[in-house]
DNA sequence: GATGATCCTAATCAATTGATCAGGAAACAG
DNA sequence: CTGTTTCCTGATCAATTGATTAGGATCATC
């Protein structure tokens, strides 16, 4: 006979709904308000419980926001993943330009990711140590290679792949992780999708310009 | 008869030297570990004080603040205005060029600048209306009409001005911003001069491309 | 010489923080 | 029906924080 779970059947909490929504408020506030800002009691009442329950679920504040950053990653790993497998066979400055599309929209419906490591790789920390060694680098060297691979083949200006990587990294993500400041300063909502569109278009622009037009 | 200050004739500790180490040591760890991250105990330690000093000489830590907030953006201020009047009656093209070599230059020198952009701006407080209405609106407004001008005269690719400055703000000090992460993902110093050269040059690039070769 | 001002520290305080503990309610297993 | 487990809250704690207070040392002024 089907047996459903405890959750379809509408009975105790299940302790994974409680998890997310803890995770889920605690990533919104670890990354507008800092780690030391956000306390353990504003993450608790933007889940919708007690403070305790933090430490239930997690041991310490530290685990939490592990769990939070890990889990930020993990969705940032399969949009990129998906998207690279679907472009197989496709060539370099076509898959490039995709990828560029797809990180700057990824940084537009998740600020939560530039605001996190523009916050916690300004100064050597154990938790910059935890996130480059457990996330950013395997990005880092992905992100290069293809930049190398780009800068050799003469779609990209002659720029060292660090230098690139650095300006992606601002260009593509700095109006969504600022997103009050611009409301306020441009007047304009940088979570509307026409704004996210024309931001990846002039990020793709400006890297590469119309060279593959001017091939046509 | 010729009169020495207090502090020339090596007597009691002058207020405005002590008042400029609290704002040096405020002004780093401030951008470095957040305005909760950074203990008011920590600041008097770096500025070799005893933590009520601080209250002595500014009223609370949000005043300590924007005084260290103020100091950075008059510097700012100071060496923008001083670069333009010394390029007056230069072309638009060649004064953005310079400028922005300036701006990437300051970034560099300055890390702390943007840190603090980034880490107030990115959600909405007392500290980011301050900020914005005291030092960045006016900053905005003059690089947005540059960018206007440089556009309609075709100098830079026709990108809406706010979208250029988003991704000038981003593109130019995130490799100094996050410095520390750098030097442990690519193994280079992005404060040795040939490194803050080599990135004003990428930006430059990027944003005007070889226009302006191609003109000659 | 007395008094006031300046610059500073040690001691202290109330409030807040992250974590722990006791225990309740309800579901599950036998 | 009883005991166990799970999920959770209220009360509490030690440590930390930003600010206040008392007072010392030294210089300036009268």
């Amino acid at each position: 006979m089907a047996q459903s779970t405890a959750q379809e059947r509408n009975l105790r909490p299940s302790a994974d709904a409680t998890r997310e929504r803890i995770l889920a408020a605690a990533l919104d506030l670890f990354s507008e308000r800092s780690f030391e800002g956000a306390t353990t009691r504003e993450i608790a009442a933007r889940a919708g419980v007690t403070q305790p329950l933090l430490n239930y679920h997690f041991k310490t504040k530290d685990e939490l926001w592990r769990a939070a950053v890990d889990g930020l990653f993990d969705e940032l790993d399969a949009a990129l993943t998906a998207r690279q497998e679907g472009l197989r066979g496709v060539d370099d400055l076509t898959v490039a330009r995709l990828l560029i599309r797809e990180f700057v929209h990824f940084s537009a419906t998740h600020p939560q990711l530039h605001r996190i490591i523009t916050q916690e790789c300004k100064n050597d920390s154990p938790r910059m140590d935890w996130l480059v060694e457990r996330h950013i680098r395997r990005n880092y060297d992905a992100v290069t290679a293809i930049f190398e691979r780009l800068v050799a083949a003469g779609h990209v200006p002659n720029i060292p792949a660090p230098h690139l990587y650095y300006i992606l990294t601002g260009a593509g993500p700095t109006m969504f992780v600022l997103a009050p400041e611009c409301r306020r300063l441009a007047g304009i909502d940088p979570e509307a999708p026409e704004v996210v569109d024309a931001h990846a278009d002039a990020v793709i622009e400006l890297i590469f310009g119309h060279r593959a037009e001017e091939r046509t």
